[in-house]
DNA sequence: TGTTGGATCAACT
DNA sequence: GTTGATCCAACAC
């Protein structure tokens, strides 16, 4: 047997049908790829946070099934990509076993591959803090309502584990709700840069 | 360095 | 009519 080293492996949907809390850790560190148009952009999650099921009043789906957050409802391993605020998305990845609607939301990511394509959607972009804020990611990946219910397994949008491990992960309230703010249910990657405003 | 309000729309009351 | 898993420019100190 040669000596090989790690590769690159893209997260299947064992990963995703587990306890929200669990993959919501467990992404820290895990790269979010998307391929469009030719162009492959990628960038290495350092913020997400977990939202659980009906339980958890600040999930989208704690006042039943909507035309929005269907998605949430099915199977674990697909994207919930929903507007907010007239002008932002925000991109989760469900997870769980079908029926059970829960959640990450993707907060914020150190860009890797694709970073002047993610600067020329700004505005203003003297830095790579393309998408250190839920909406922001989205716009630097030019995710939108059209890649709402995309299959994770599959070959446009995914997550990868290239073996990059955190040196340390915190725990955070979750930002910007009204309800359910006393669960701990943010994870962060201390000391990066890359972590959404907020929470610096 | 901190606070405020505009942009702008889907879902809900 | 109001609110919301946001971001950024413009202002006040």
């Amino acid at each position: 047997m040669p000596t090989m080293s790690p590769s690159v492996i893209k997260l299947d949907r064992g990963f995703y049908l587990r306890p929200t809390l669990e993959v919501a850790r467990d992404l820290i560190g895990k790269y979010l790829v998307y391929r469009e148009k030719g162009n492959s952009l990628s960038a290495r999650l350092v913020e997400v946070e977990a939202y659980v099921g009906q339980g958890d009043p600040a999930c989208h789906a704690a006042a039943g099934r909507t035309g929005r957050n269907e998605v949430m409802f099915g199977s674990g391993g697909f994207s919930y990509i929903y507007f907010i605020y007239g002008m932002y998305y925000c991109l989760n990845v469900v997870t769980e076993d079908e029926g059970f609607p829960a959640a990450v939301l993707i907060r914020g990511a150190e860009p890797v591959e694709g970073i002047e394509i993610m600067k020329s959607r700004f505005k203003y972009s003297d830095n790579n803090r393309l998408a250190d804020g839920p909406g922001k990611l989205c716009k630097a990946f030019h995710l939108t309502q059209r890649q709402n219910g995309l299959d994770l397994t599959g070959v446009k949008l995914y997550l990868e584990d290239r073996h990059y491990r955190p040196v340390k992960i915190e725990r955070s309230q979750r930002i910007g709700i009204k309800k359910g703010v006393e669960k701990n249910w943010g994870f962060f990657e201390a000391g990066s840069p890359f972590v959404s405003i907020k929470l610096k």
